[in-house]
Parts: structure tokens; C-alpha cells; sequence
DNA sequence: GCATTATGTCAACATGACTGACGTAATTGT
DNA sequence: ACAATTACGTCAGTCATGTTGACATAATGC
């Protein structure tokens, strides 16, 4: 068990920096660990997981945007997704502007799980907040957006809804 | 190219939580994406970089202790663990007063290997807590803590050296 | 009509995880 | 001293999820 003895050898006073590297690999670790028990009741992953959360909080997504979402091939997501839409999570309609689309939206049951599951990793994020303290979900907020990759933010921005946006096509 | 039309359909004004539950994801494909194409040099993944990691900042780290910190299974670390060795980029001598432990160490080149990786990384989080504030380091430092599974935290506060520790065995 | 786009699919493969079983050496407990 | 436990290694098989490359189909846009 006792691993005190090399705790402080190269690890003195860790600038905040090298702190939260590793923080956000335990963080990140355990948040999407709660969701494993839950999915494994359905034969999914993690995969799964994501194609789900993703296309229960935007309705009508499309199969490139996902792709540009996960940064995957789309073979990887062809297989979950081809899970989720014959296990009736997802439903895939052809779009009407563009009929080569497929316009994904959850089912009841799809969304009956997403709920589930978005529910356990909110209630893990709702008890850090409280731990952390009033400004907590602002400034958790703002870190967490900094560090996505700049070319990214217009996409992440509106899909978190985080940005102003009242409207669409 | 378009998505706006759906972002408003399930996310009017959504709570801090459901934004940070796809912030920590978008966070954390970037976070982990910035080391890749170092890895690729020597023919390592993501596996590879977590065990230099760890290794790097506790010498000394056992077998054992590695596994509670990756909570991964012995056969798929020892593959890891096996490259690193061979390629000389970590050194397991036989424990001293336990000589069943493989004390873990980094070589001279594991050093600068994980030295660089650590750099790419703490770049990302640098930058991003420049734009935060100045309370960014040390919320976003607790919110993380804060999302650690309750029982890991002792662990964790070690290894990351945020604890007041000041000596061991 | 023809190039491009959105998507699906087949084949082959790599990585990194898993379980289960077994072996060996060293330590600990009685 | 001897037995049980511990720390670790390893073999064999499997699974989940990612990759590349190639090719097919249907719809769109010029």
C-alpha cells in the first residue's frame, strides 16, 4: 500500500499546471465511468454513449456533423450507430432539403437512456460544484471551454449552447 | 455547414451540469490529441503516455500501485510497460526491502520523452487558464478534485502533490 | 450530363482493454 | 519450518473501438 515515500521526490510545490494535467485524467477517468454499469445493461460502450448524448441534445444532426463532433471515421461511428438504430435508440430520417442526409433523432427509448445516463455525470458535476463554490460552475466553465482547440470553439459553442444563439435556418 | 437550426430544440438555456458534461469531453479529446503525434515518433499510444507519465513524476512507483492509479488490468499494463522497458525509456529495478516489487523509474531518455510530452500539454493548459482569470488555477483545480471518486482522492492528492505531505517512508 | 457530396459498406488491421488460468519467487504468519 | 499470501509475469483467447483504403449509391448543383 505505502507509496508516501516518492510523493514529494519530484513533486515539490507541482505548478498549477502539471496539477491539472493530471487531475483531468482522474476527473475525466471517473466521470465517464459512471455511465459503464448503465450501458452495459444494453450491450453498449462508451461509443455508444457519445453517438447517443450527442444526437439526444441535437435533434436532426446529421451523420458529417457527428463525424466532425467525435472526430472519428465514419466507419467507427457507422458500427454504434447502426447498433443504436436497429436497437430503436435512434432513428435516421431521410432529410427533406437535402434528402441524402440522414436527420438523426432519439426515439422514447433513446432519450429514456440518454436521460439516465446524462442524469448520473450530472449529478457528479452538480456535487463538484457544490464542493467547489459559488463562482465553481462559471469558472469551470470558461477553463473548460479554453482548452478546446480554438478552431473549434464556433461548433463546440453551439452545440453546449453556451453562445446567444436564438435561431437557425 | 449548417447545424444551427437544431441547436435550440433541446438546449434553450441549459444548466451548468449538461454544459459541463460535453465541455469535459471536448476538453478531453483535445487535451489527450495534443501528445499523439510525439507518441507516433516512437511508435507509442495514449497507453504508453499515461504509464511515462506517472512513472515520471513518482519514481520509485511499483507495479501494483501504477495499476490502482490507471485502473487498468495487469495484462494490459504489462504490455505497455513491456514496450517502455524494452525501448529503454523506463528502468524496473527489484525493490530492496521488497524484492518482489519492480521499483519503476524513468531513464535519462524516458525523462525527456515525458518532459516533452508534458510541455505540448502544459501549453494547452497554460493558455487556457490565461483566459480564465486569475481564480482559474485554483477553481478549476478543485472543481477537478472535486469530480475524483471519494475514495481515490487520498490517492490522487499524492500523486498530484496538493496535499501539505512533507516526507514519507 | 457530370463533378461533387453525403452516406454506406467491405476488408484488413492496430490498439488497448478484458477474463481466466497458471507459474514463480518472495514475504508473512503461525 | 511450512503454509498461505502477495507481487508480479505470462499465455491464450476475446472484445470494443479506433484506423486506412477502396468502392457503391443516390442526390445535389452547376
Amino acid at each position: 500500500m505505502a507509496a508516501a515515500r516518492h510523493a514529494p521526490v519530484t513533486a515539490p510545490a507541482a505548478p498549477p499546471a502539471l496539477a491539472l494535467i493530471e487531475l483531468l485524467f482522474f476527473a475525466y477517468r471517473d466521470f465517464v465511468g459512471d455511465a459503464d454499469e448503465v450501458l452495459q445493461r444494453y450491450g453498449f460502450g462508451r461509443a455508444h454513449h457519445r453517438v447517443l448524448h450527442f444526437v439526444n441534445r441535437n435533434p436532426g444532426m446529421t451523420v458529417a456533423e457527428l463525424l466532425a463532433v467525435l472526430k472519428i471515421t465514419k466507419q467507427s461511428l457507422g458500427r454504434v450507430l447502426r447498433d443504436l438504430v436497429e436497437q430503436g435508440f435512434i432513428d435516421a430520417r431521410a432529410g427533406t432539403r437535402d434528402r441524402r442526409q440522414r436527420l438523426l433523432h432519439v426515439t422514447e427509448r433513446g432519450r429514456g437512456l440518454a436521460r439516465e445516463l446524462m442524469a448520473l455525470q450530472a449529478a457528479r458535476i452538480e456535487r463538484a460544484l457544490a464542493e467547489t463554490g459559488p463562482e465553481g460552475a462559471e469558472i469551470a466553465t470558461a477553463f473548460l471551454r479554453a482548452m478546446v482547440e480554438p478552431g473549434d470553439r464556433p461548433l463546440v459553442a453551439r452545440l453546449v449552447g453556451l453562445d446567444g444563439v436564438a435561431a437557425g435556418g
